[in-house]
DNA sequence: ATGTGCTGGATTGTCGACAATATTAAAGAA
DNA sequence: TTCTTTAATATTGTCGACAATCCAGCACAT
């Protein structure tokens, strides 16, 4: 499951993605100002398909350009990422409803497979480990697809799921309610199964408010 | 109100914003192509601020880009609409359950008095003509803009908003519901000013909905 | 001492030219 | 005739250089 989906045959394709991995993880910290010189240098490119990597940083928010002035990598807010989350809740709602309406038997199948192989996972090492980052992005990612809803797939998992990684690598966070989480998930696998639009959403919602939550906790506790 | 809050101070910023309101009005056909020299020709500019703008519009999914192909117009289907409508009534949905808890009474009092005028010109030109376009758009940004989240604003009012108003003028749209939606608004002031949010998110859904749904029955219509 | 205006340096914005790639059409073989 | 191959052409992608703009530091006047 290739994050950067998108095919990387041109170089600001390949650059935006290492970019925005370097900024995810933090190995470009946030605030610092982006040198296009520098970064040019370092890829080994020229400044012209740089800028347009750059460009692209700034219309999914990673970094924010000024005119005449350079570009900075965004700076981080507890609040931002709240705000993040709230619009989280409510798209993948949303997607869940929307996957319940339109999920044939085979895709629920692999679904249910997913989790299957998580349930194994989480036996196996204890589950801690697990769960904050590939496997429930997979999950996820399945629903959201499911929905068969283009724009959707497009803010979530282009745009959105970047920045939540962001801030989850840069505020240290681990989520550390695998179980919780792996039955909230089986909830909802259930109610897409049912076609239960309305149980899907809300089941989905009150799932990312608990992780809304979760991040709150870890928040206040700083 | 400046749709292109954006200062257009650089080259890119101002032709992204005459090429985006280009093919938003239909004046470039859906569908068609984008040649880099001929337009940079007909703006009178080099292709590397073209090429930006571009870029910023391929980011905001008004076009299309392949590699070493180019760039069309995206296509326009019914399907896209309605999915890009769930996207929208999801957002506001929560956008004004946040308004209600942030909102002050000096913010809800502007709210109120937009929709007096509201009420006002509709009694004078019979109501039809004003609601589409910047009147309802006023409304909506208010409470957009009122909820505090900045990620929303983004969402709404810098990307979907443009969107819908292109699938509105490509397939001719009026929505001849004004008495109706003016209702609604109400309503959903009122749940604002009593910071319900629970309430505000659920008439704002259903408002939004009430868009969808009509416009659903005037697609099945052709 | 503080605020104002200027100058030097560095960075971003823009441009025209060249290289790489895809599409089209024609030409040849089955 | 139809499919494959190939060359021509036009378009996009990339580059290095130049122009425009901003910022820091300093001199100077108040």
């Amino acid at each position: 499951m290739s994050i950067c989906a998108d095919q990387l045959r041109t170089i600001p394709e390949r650059v935006f993605c290492q970019l925005r991995e370097a900024i995810v993880e933090g190995e470009i910290p946030p605030g610092s100002r982006i040198s296009e010189a520098e970064l040019a240098a370092r890829y080994g490119i020229s400044r012209a398909p740089l800028r347009e990597a750059i460009s692209r940083l700034a219309a999914v928010g990673l970094i924010e350009r000024r005119p005449n002035v350079g570009a900075r990598v965004i700076e981080l807010s507890a609040d931002q990422l709240i705000d993040i989350f709230h619009v989280r809740e409510s798209l993948e709602g949303t997607a869940a409803r929307q996957a319940a309406l339109r999920m044939d038997a085979e895709a629920v199948g692999r679904l249910r497979a997913t989790l299957d192989e998580h349930a194994a996972r989480m036996r196996q090492d204890g589950g801690q480990a697990y769960f904050q980052e590939a496997g429930d992005v997979d999950f996820h990612y399945q629903i959201i697809q499911g929905s068969g809803n283009h724009y959707l797939v497009k803010l979530l998992c282009h745009d959105l799921y970047h920045l939540i990684r962001m801030y989850r690598c840069q505020f240290g966070m681990r989520s550390k309610r695998g179980p919780a989480a792996l039955e909230e998930h089986h909830a909802i696998v259930a109610a897409i199964e049912r076609h239960d639009g309305d149980l899907a959403e809300l089941l989905m919602r009150a799932h990312v408010r608990a992780s809304r939550e979760n991040v709150e906790r870890m928040i206040s506790e700083i």
